[in-house]
DNA sequence: TACGGTTGTTAGAGCAATCTAACACCTTGT
DNA sequence: ACAAGGTGTTAGATTGCTCTAACAACCGTA
């Protein structure tokens, strides 16, 4: 076990989230485009089918589409919002690559305790209102990347040559 | 497979970390502290040290103590480290309280990448030089937690009866 | 030095999640 | 209507990690 929503293991949460995810892109989720989405073959796809549809969270009959029950998709959506945020606060606080903060936002989403995600949920909307510009935030701490700030203020001192973070803005 | 730092599973990565604080606390490691450490049973350590001594970061003769490598020690050094940063995001900026700071950090030691990992701790950094005086860092944001805070700026309109997060500080 | 209790190890089972190989079913073009 | 190719399923193996039950080694005390 498990993640910290409890009721699913994080496998099975992934496959979940995928599911929903395809239904929003093509109405449909199939054994075949579920396993080209979660990068596993296709009798993994039909063992988590199996588990899901067991915990009541998806319909499948025999060769036919992936359904998610109103159950399911109250989770997809639970799930998805939590990959939302970690996402937003990736690419918009850290200023992580998309790339790169796709593939961690997949990873957090199982890590993080209902209490956390709703205090970092918080804290997004609280630094995008503290900011609403946006462009001077991301000024701003990217020159901190680059240049490194001093111990008096927000500016940084261009001269000091200290840098906390060698790669600076992709 | 694996955590973002490659090498080794969360697992494995987990015991190592263990091993780690255990020799900072009591000057050595042994099967029973260990299990108690990580909550498992004796024989789930016996399987884990074997792993890490294959791996060349343990060494541990039969019915001895356990002892980190070198390799070993600068690889937990480093899980130690994401984790201490992890654990002050959580408590320092987000606020969520220590024990449920320590699991979460826990469990997202291994779900970052080494770039977000990175973006995080010089976000720390940042922040923390932002508010060299943290109190005001908290009282802010525990006022957007309790009262939301309008469009215009920092200052939260104290009247307004829109809560983003109901618990406020616990 | 022998005994009892703690500590460590071994053997073997089990579960989650994945895979490959082989098979069953469906659909579509000719 | 039937062969072909794609799609879905089954069987069975594998890996990582955990457990219980039983056994072996160590150590303090009498």
């Amino acid at each position: 076990m498990s993640s910290p929503s409890g009721r699913l293991t994080k496998s099975l949460e992934d496959y979940l989230e995928a599911i929903a995810v395809l239904h929003e892109r093509d109405g449909k989720a199939t054994v075949t485009t579920l396993s080209e989405a979660a990068g596993v073959k296709k009798p993994s796809v039909d063992w988590a089918v199996r588990k899901l549809s067991d915990a009541g969270l998806v319909t499948h009959e025999r060769y036919g589409d992936i359904h998610l029950t109103d159950e399911g998709a109250h989770l997809a959506d639970e799930v998805c919002r939590r990959h939302k945020a970690l996402l937003s606060f990736l690419t918009g606080i850290l200023m992580v690559d998309t790339e790169t903060a796709e593939v961690d936002a997949c990873r957090m989403e199982h890590a993080l305790s209902r209490e956390s995600m709703h205090r970092l949920e918080s804290y997004i909307s609280f630094v995008m209102k503290c900011y609403p510009g946006r462009s001077d935030w991301e000024d701003i701490f990217n020159r901190y990347l680059q240049y490194g700030v001093d111990q008096r203020g927000i500016l940084p001192d261009l001269d000091s040559g200290a840098s906390p973070d060698g790669e600076g803005r992709e």
